[in-house]
DNA sequence: TTGTATGCGTTATCAC
DNA sequence: GTGATAACGCATACAA
């Protein structure tokens, strides 16, 4: 049923010149006689010719495939920054490719080999094992067994000892913004949950919490610290354990925006109203402005963040070097979710 | 900076065997010897060896690449099922490579060329030029002569003379149940926002609620028609139209989600309690359970949807004829969002 | 069980 | 301007 495909050969031969001049109309060789190349470009129309991509990536040994890894393309903090990579690549001829990893370790190597055999020219990595304040060793080594071989970009995550391009959000300074805000509206008993232990995004909130907390000269309460996960659902749990608390705090920070939707529903499920606290979360998803009560906010600055990822690709492709590591400042958007205490 | 691809001549040398028996192994051929089998396998370990994706390809004439093409990845309605898709796919195998189009008919074009030169064993189709009610003649015969070469699987939407296949939503099924669950709210005065002219889902659900609500003696009310876009942003533009009306409806379907979430915000922002009015969404996006109210809406039965994708992209790689048509039933999620009139 | 020779469809290097 | 010819790296028919 399917068509046959044609080749330079057939085209060739159609218009009576050599293979070797087709493939020059086809590469847009400017020698080749305005004349024929136009009986070519006609013949190939005839025929519906469209020039075989394995065949072309064979022989031009060079890629412009960008493999992008991340873990969970329907979370909107993955989504937001992926398709504005993608657009950008297009806008600059490079082909990109997706693969999710579900945080998975497994997929991760499975997805790292695929780039690898495809001969990418580089890989942008989010989650997973860079997010890992304490990854595996088997790990580790791939990582650099694949690095050996294709660049690895890093956003919002890191590996010791591997020495990748890293592209990363200046979370502290997004945690002080957050208290600076809360303190100025009146807070100063602060809840911070949601995370896991030894996930990095998570740890390194957490400690630049109880940094910044000092800084404000206020206290650090451990039983407002609850880890769970990075879900809604986890945020739910979350916040229940948070309310089994006697004492109750005045301002509850999600390490993401997720964490704050399941606090709020938890919140309502109980009957307890959501003006007894305020929310900040942390990502600026866009469904934070779509919630009730919309959501105060840490941005990630994603143009900033985008541009860097895409300026370093760019040096990669163009075999420039470039500054290793990267830091993006973020900025605090106020909305109804917080307010005087 | 990068390391050299060694090819399977290098093992060869390396292994004292031929590039043929290399090759063997590669595939998993089960002729050659277990012994010689470890041999290349440990110096192509030693190696790190990575097969050349490209020149795989080029011999094996047969791809296992699925396309993906659909407007915008960031909207959950679409990456719902991707995600789904892109993990059954990688499963069974398959390569998947997503596009995203954004709805414009000149991407799409470059994407159908791209999977076509790649020579993709399917493309699965969404949104875009599928999508309307009348397609321009360039994409009638681009869609064709893709088609002759390349299946094309369209989920919810068709092109006329264009015999595809199609994997399609009962709207029709989909809007009677929530006619029938207002009224049995006895709601009468129903109004519904949202979409736009032209564009068949919402051409479609038009026709079908005008046709449901004559099956339930009610009267169609033109005022209360509003199309607008499908996104958050447009419900707003729609619902503050629909609130000049000297009458209002008890009851409002949004041709979406996205269009509800608007809607509510924008009786928020004038100050109309939500509780006037009995929203019903279509489509039951993740965040639908997540805001508040959580949104009535029409659950699309995902898991069968992306199943029957999977079949047809199944039986079209293994050769075998398919059905050329098929409709998914749906199911109604009744939440907070609806209530007694 | 292993090896030789050839093809896959394009681009690049030479000559002419 | 154009055309032979040789890569590119792997898979496979055929031979041994």
């Amino acid at each position: 049923m399917n068509k046959r495909n044609f080749t330079i050969y057939d085209i060739a031969k159609e218009a009576s010149v050599s293979p070797t001049t087709v493939s020059r109309v086809l590469t847009g060789n400017p020698v080749v006689k305005e004349s024929t190349r136009q009986k070519v470009l006609a013949i190939m129309k005839e025929l519906d010719f469209s020039p075989n991509e394995a065949a072309r990536r064979l022989t031009k040994q060079q890629t412009d495939l960008i493999g992008f890894i991340l873990p969970d393309i329907t979370n909107p903090f993955f989504s937001q920054i992926y398709i504005e990579v993608e657009k950008k690549a297009l806008e600059k001829g490079y082909t990109i490719l997706l693969r999710n990893s579900m945080n998975i370790s497994a997929m991760e190597s499975t997805h790292l080999r695929e780039f690898t055999e495809r001969r990418a020219a580089c890989i942008v990595f989010m989650g997973g094992r860079i997010n890992k304040t304490n990854p595996d060793m088997y790990e580790v080594t791939e990582m650099q067994e694949v690095m050996s071989r294709v660049p690895i970009i890093m956003i919002n995550g890191k590996m010791k000892g591997v020495k990748s391009y890293t592209i990363r959000t200046n979370e502290e300074e997004g945690i002080r913004s957050i208290v600076k805000h809360l303190v100025s509206l009146g807070h100063s008993k602060i809840a911070l949950i949601g995370g896991s232990k030894g996930i990095s995004s998570a740890d390194n909130k957490l400690s630049s919490f109880k940094r910044i907390l000092k800084e404000f000269h206020l206290e650090f309460n451990q039983d407002w610290q609850i880890f769970s996960d990075f879900s809604v659902e986890s945020g739910r749990v979350a916040m229940k354990k948070l309310l089994e608390n006697e004492s109750l705090p005045t301002a509850i920070i999600g390490i993401n925006d997720l964490i704050i939707y399941g606090a709020v529903k938890e919140c309502r499920d109980q009957n307890i109203s959501i003006n007894d606290f305020s929310f900040v979360g942390f990502d600026d998803i866009y469904p934070s402005d779509i919630v009730y009560p919309s959501l105060t906010t840490v941005n990630h600055n994603y143009e900033i963040l985008v541009n860097e990822i895409m300026k370093t690709i760019d040096n990669i492709i163009a075999g420039k070097t470039n500054k290793k590591g990267k830091l993006i400042d973020t900025h605090l958007i106020i909305r109804e979710s917080s307010k005087e205490c």
